[in-house]
DNA sequence: TCCTCCCGCCAAGCA
DNA sequence: TGCTTGGCGGGAGGA
């Protein structure tokens, strides 16, 4: 039966009105003789009569406070078949549109409140509803499903749900978005974008090799469904088609939304992400089409629920469809173990010993509050902390976007993190000439996820767009760590969202040796490359609607996640479900393991460095170290690695207090901070900035605990020849997450001075995401000179329409 | 022409 | 066994 279209007037009449007292009109009895295919017969004319003009009806008799009999109201209805004739009733008809989901949500919706009184639980009869709202049963299902991956209603029996509303909502997203971090979503979006340029050129290539590369197995990937406490996830079947549910894909659409920056996600990639999460042989393009329908079904009841917005996002290869995220900002987790999500998969868990930073700080600070959220896999991954440090110290290998620097510096939070960027990419790159420079970005763009392999011999490539040192670095330190056995010092950046987890002295914890990074600009062909396949978005939008995305979009950089192996431990995390005692043993088990894997650790060595060496880099590349699926994720900052513990031997750091820092650290929360090689060093002198002193630093390492008191590490040449700019005095900032001292480039004093030094890594003229120009002092020393700055950002166009 | 997504078939599984 | 739930994809309306 071809529904005619009917006028937008008079099917907006209709379909904005509410009839929330009228309960709906019964259709007459069908003659049985009546051809129910035929519409053009009184009967089923009638019937379709009666289903459009319902509410008309219904409001004409409420206006003429007419009696409901059946008999006036049938009355009513044939006069009005009477009028209503050919076109009239094809005008009669709603329209495709006013028959969408999204609208059928906004009714639904407007049934319920959106705060509804917890002592006043709503039910929802679904019965009730597909009567009230003159919608098949189907069609609610869509909707339930899509309010339940956000808890706002659950289901309660057959039939029957209950009305949350959006209580539940902040608490749901800071969960998705967890979860979203610890899927690194972020990094297989950009792979995916990547993989779109390069098909372009190898339409025939591998393309379902290197995406089931990029998400690993389909074991991998179980669906799961995070739960919050109190919010029981009742779903009506408990096999496998829960795990396809659109309630678990609507929480990964979700979560698309709460880890990207900006926060705006094209169906498409959202729809890879989704088959590549699922299964690797729904690649074909009937599971692509099917999966962008169900998108499209989610997204119409999140934009109904304005959580998101629908956009387009214009790049070189045309139009997409896409959407924005438009609900609350999700602040960052404050109760990481609190957010316990469970993997509600099928698939059973494989391992029980994976230690992650939040087991090891509930085994020993077990959390106070509520416990009820059951587990998720990926909330329990070995390399979570990795993660978190990571996604703070690098930078998405992204095509730069010029915005001026004054529209950056006018950004609120820009201070914050100018104050945090390391000063010492300005010295690498002072120290670099401009040939090296090209080299080395060409090597790192044509191989941007090239991750460093763990050996201290490797110089990975790092291309990182300056500027992209997380606005949670800024208060912390790094602490310059001499290592006796290489000669090499490294820098060691505790990260300040660790500060407060505490864990257990880990018995093996060696400084690493790594290459030193070379943190240049973007400017090689390859750039163009990159941002051909990015998305766009408005700068306006970037710049001065949500500054804080804008560095938060720095702070979420396209990092490699995981190496295969990596993945493995990662998958083997899988925990079992249901059982609290269980998982606390678990969890214990798994914490047992931590020596088996030290995964924060990063260090990056202050000697070793070398400029960008292309040769080599291609080498590599060539070699297969440079994978592609290292590239996408790698870290810019490079040498950034988990550190086995079989690696970790020469020092030993123990669960320590830094005292004056009021941070509890542990070495888990050990990350490296980029440093200068010598060479770099050497190369580069710009002088104006004072150097820390061995002092400072034997009282930092001995207020951390690294030295005994008393002991003295020997003057660092190394350090003594930092070169710090002087010119992060122009910028002004405002630090205060911690209470150290900030602002003061000028020589330290003790104990300002491992500030001090904070202030120099973490510092650059032109703020974070500056492009230096190199030029040469009057005394020969070359400097940074404060440029445009370039936001490590694909170019997106975002029109709303 | 392509995007959007309604619509309903039909299978899984529950009561 | 009937009913509920929901995956799925055809195909039509709309841009």
């Amino acid at each position: 039966l071809k529904t005619p279209s009917k006028p937008a007037a008079t099917s907006q009449l209709v379909l904005t009105e509410r009839q929330p007292d009228c309960q709906p009109l019964t259709t007459p009895p069908k003659p049985k003789e009546t051809p129910p295919a035929d519409p053009w017969t009184p009967t089923s004319n009638l019937k379709m009569l009666i289903s459009a003009a319902s509410p008309e009806i219904r409001s004409r008799e409420q206006r003429r406070q007419l009696s409901d009999s059946s008999s006036e109201v049938l009355q009513t209805k044939l006069c009005l078949q009477e009028h209503i004739l050919g076109d009239e009733y094809e005008k009669s008809q709603p329209s495709r549109k006013e028959k969408s989901l999204g609208l059928l949500c906004h009714k639904f919706l407007a049934r319920y409140p959106d705060y509804p009184s917890p002592s006043q639980k709503s039910y929802i009869c679904l019965d009730e509803v597909t009567e009230e709202l003159h919608v098949e049963r189907r069609r609610i299902y869509d909707i339930v499903n899509v309010l339940e991956s956000l808890h706002m209603v659950s289901r309660l029996a057959r039939n029957r749900y209950v009305w949350h509303g959006r209580h539940n909502l902040p608490q749901t997203l800071q969960a998705l978005k967890k979860v979203g971090e610890e899927n690194k979503y972020i990094q297989q979006i950009q792979m995916i974008k990547k993989r779109e340029y390069e098909h372009e050129f190898d339409p025939d290539g591998e393309r379902n090799e290197e995406m089931a590369s990029s998400f690993g197995s389909s074991e991998q990937s179980e669906m799961s469904f995070v739960e919050l406490p109190g919010v029981e996830f009742r779903a009506a079947s408990v096999n496998g088609r829960k795990y396809k549910s659109l309630r678990v894909m609507s929480q990964k659409f979700v979560m698309l939304f709460l880890v990207s920056t900006p926060q705006i996600v094209s169906l498409e990639v959202a729809a890879k992400i989704l088959i590549g999460e699922d299964q690797l042989e729904d690649l074909d393009k009937s599971k692509f089409k099917t999966k962008i329908r169900r998108l499209y079904d989610i997204a119409n009841v999140l934009s109904s629920l304005k959580l998101i917005k629908k956009v387009h996002v214009t790049e070189e290869r045309g139009r997409k469809p896409a959407f924005k995220w438009t609900g609350p900002e999700v602040l960052p987790n404050t109760q990481d173990t609190k957010l316990e999500a469970t993997s509600t998969a099928c698939s059973p868990p494989i391992s029980e010993s994976i230690p992650s930073k939040e087991q090891c700080s509930k085994a020993l600070f077990p959390s106070k509050g509520k416990q009820n959220f059951t587990r998720h896999s990926s909330l329990i991954k070995l390399v979570k902390s990795i993660e978190n440090d990571r996604r703070k110290i690098q930078s998405a290998p992204t095509s730069p976007v010029k915005i001026t620097a004054s529209t950056y510096q006018s950004l609120p939070v820009f201070p914050n993190t100018i104050a945090q960027f390391p000063a010492i990419t300005k010295h690498q790159l002072e120290g670099q000439s401009k040939t090296a420079e090209e080299m080395q970005m060409k090597c790192a763009l044509s191989s941007p996820e090239a991750v460093p392999k763990p050996e201290p011999s490797q110089q990975p490539a790092l291309s990182q767009p300056l500027g992209v040192c997380p606005a949670s670095h800024s208060s912390v330190p790094p602490v310059i760590l001499p290592h006796p056995q290489s000669g090499v010092s490294y820098a060691i950046y505790l990260h300040p969202s660790q500060a407060h987890t505490v864990t257990t002295y880990s018995p093996g914890f060696m400084l690493q040796p790594l290459p030193c990074a070379n943190v240049t600009g973007i400017k090689s062909n390859n750039a163009k490359v990159l941002n051909k396949i990015t998305t766009e978005e408005g700068d306006s939008q970037r710049g001065t609607e949500e500054p804080t995305k804008s560095l938060a979009a720095e702070e979420r950089p396209n990092t490699k996640s995981e190496t295969s192996s990596q993945r493995c431990l990662k998958r083997s995390q899988a925990l079992p479900e249901n059982n609290l005692i269980k998982r606390r043993k678990s969890d214990e088990e798994s914490f047992d393991t931590s020596s088996a894997f030290f995964p924060s650790g990063y260090l990056i060595p202050l000697t070793h460095c070398t400029h960008g060496n292309k040769a080599e880099c291609s080498s590599k590349e060539k070699a297969g170290v440079c994978s592609l699926q290292h590239t996408a994720y790698s870290s810019p900052i490079t040498g950034v690695i988990p550190m086995p513990a079989s690696e970790l031997k020469t020092v030993n750091i123990p669960a320590f207090h830094i005292t004056p820092l009021n941070i509890m650290l542990s070495p888990n929360s050990i990350a490296a901070a980029p440093v200068l090689s010598n060479s770099c060093l050497n190369s580069s002198s710009t002088s104006s900035a004072p150097n820390p002193s061995t002092s400072a630093l034997n009282f930092m390492l001995q207020h951390i605990g690294l030295i005994p008191a008393g002991v003295q590490v020997p003057a660092n040449p190394v350090l003594q020849h930092v070169p710090v700019s002087s010119q992060s005095e122009n910028i002004s900032h405002s630090s205060g997450s911690t209470n150290m001292q900030e602002g003061k480039p000028s020589a330290p004093k003790e104990p300002q001075e491992p500030q001090a030094v904070t202030e120099n890594f973490f510092r650059t003229p032109g703020g974070p995401n500056t492009e230096p120009s190199l030029s040469v002092n009057s005394d020969g020393t070359q400097r940074i000179s404060q440029g445009t700055l370039y936001i490590p950002q694909r170019k997106l166009e975002v029109s709303e329409n």
